[in-house]
DNA sequence: ACCTTGACCTACTGATAGTAACCTACCTAT
DNA sequence: ATAGGTAGGTTACTATCAGTAGGTCAAGGT
């Protein structure tokens, strides 16, 4: 069942590793190696974090020597950089197709909330960059964090729009930032109540904060 | 046994220095040099992070050398583990200081919501912990976030008693851990916002939670 | 005087990020 | 074909840093 296992754009280091064999020499296309390289650090990244993974162990895994990874990559950091990237677009975008499908404005958080749960229950890796992180890792948390934000915000900026709300950037920033803060601490929290749907965990988060963000945005609107 | 004679604020390096300077051949007695490290180590983990941070900057600061750190505290991550662990004790025992100083159950909320924003704006240390951390920092943050929700879920359960409402443990720790999720993300929009006061952002966060907790409990009531 | 103890040191090992310098198969233009 | 440029790759280093082995040195008891 896992042969193809990346829904999205993710490509795993098997799927890589076949056309990589294409190339007889191991002489092998400077873009594929890379894309080789990004799917491998991924992985081991998610197994053993950051500082668990040396970049010896990235090079013997895909089967190449370290300055190639040099060559390729530029440094650990920016290797890291970009697998963390990748993974926050890519959540970000899902998060953002699923609250742009919701039409009634009312259960848009909803929505967005449960893509986000859904998200880091089917993709481990990001539950383990999340909880297990390493190095400089958290700069780059914290730097996800405010990209996803960031795309949190203009969804909600897009929203209040619609019903003819005003409000500048930071303030949105502000409030993408609680809801995502809220979103995350339940993560955490269901780390260890595995028990538990997405959905039920969306439905407790909109419970915790639809109301508030209602009176907030009725508050506003009187203005 | 625990001879601490400083009981509730962390002790600043250049305060043990001196107490360090009484004795003169620079050999000093166990506890004191142990008390020693750990404030010259809270200063240059909160400055440079945990992986920015060599334990030879260490021993040179507290005029040591790293054997001395290994015979008192372990090894590096026991050493950060200690610091992280007094700095998370000293928020949460603020903050429920604050929640149960607190008579109406209605501004429990903000009040402890307003004690956390103030402790990060106090103690940089904390932000630097919370924004640049690094090495197997986030293993312990996840852990230091847990130690707080549980000191949180039980104000929560308290102040829901009161109101006869009673509730597993473990729904408890999902509120807290949303709480705290909920601050922790006003307190990363803040870094890049410093212009705001702790008691605007303890408003906006009650703002935000405040009506969604009172529906909670109000339906939890009528069960 | 001799031995024990407690605080501390020098000088190592081992792992790992990052680099310098070199190699070699393939392709293309003479 | 063949000389030589280039792309992909390698071996063998350096530097930094966590952690350790084994020893020094002073002070107090016997």
């Amino acid at each position: 069942m896992n042969s193809s296992p990346n829904p999205e754009n993710a490509e795993s280091p098997t799927e890589l590793a076949s056309l990589v064999g294409a190339y007889p020499h191991g002489r092998v296309p400077r873009e594929l190696r890379r894309r080789q390289i990004l799917a491998v650090a991924t992985e081991a990244f998610a197994e053993r974090g950051f500082a668990g993974t040396s970049m010896d162990e990235i090079g013997r895994r895909v089967g190449v020597s370290k300055p190639v990874l040099y060559d390729l990559v530029g440094s650990k950091e920016q290797l890291f950089h970009e697998v963390v990237s990748v993974e926050t677009s890519q959540m970000a975008a899902r998060v953002q197709a699923a609250v742009l499908a919701e039409p009634d404005p009312s259960t848009k958080m909803r929505a967005g909330s449960l893509a986000f749960f859904r998200f880091i229950q089917e993709r481990p890796a990001w539950r383990a960059l999340v909880a297990l992180s390493d190095g400089p890792v958290s700069t780059e948390l914290a730097a996800a964090r405010r990209y996803h934000a960031r795309s949190v915000a203009s969804l909600i900026a897009q929203g209040a729009a619609e019903t003819g709300i005003t409000l500048d950037d930071s303030s949105f920033d502000a409030l993408a930032h609680a809801i995502n803060g809220l979103n995350e601490g339940l993560a955490l929290w269901w780390n260890d109540h595995l028990e538990h749907t997405p959905e039920a965990l969306a439905d407790l988060a909109t419970a915790l904060i639809g109301p508030g963000l209602e009176a907030f945005q009725k508050q506003l609107a009187e203005k």
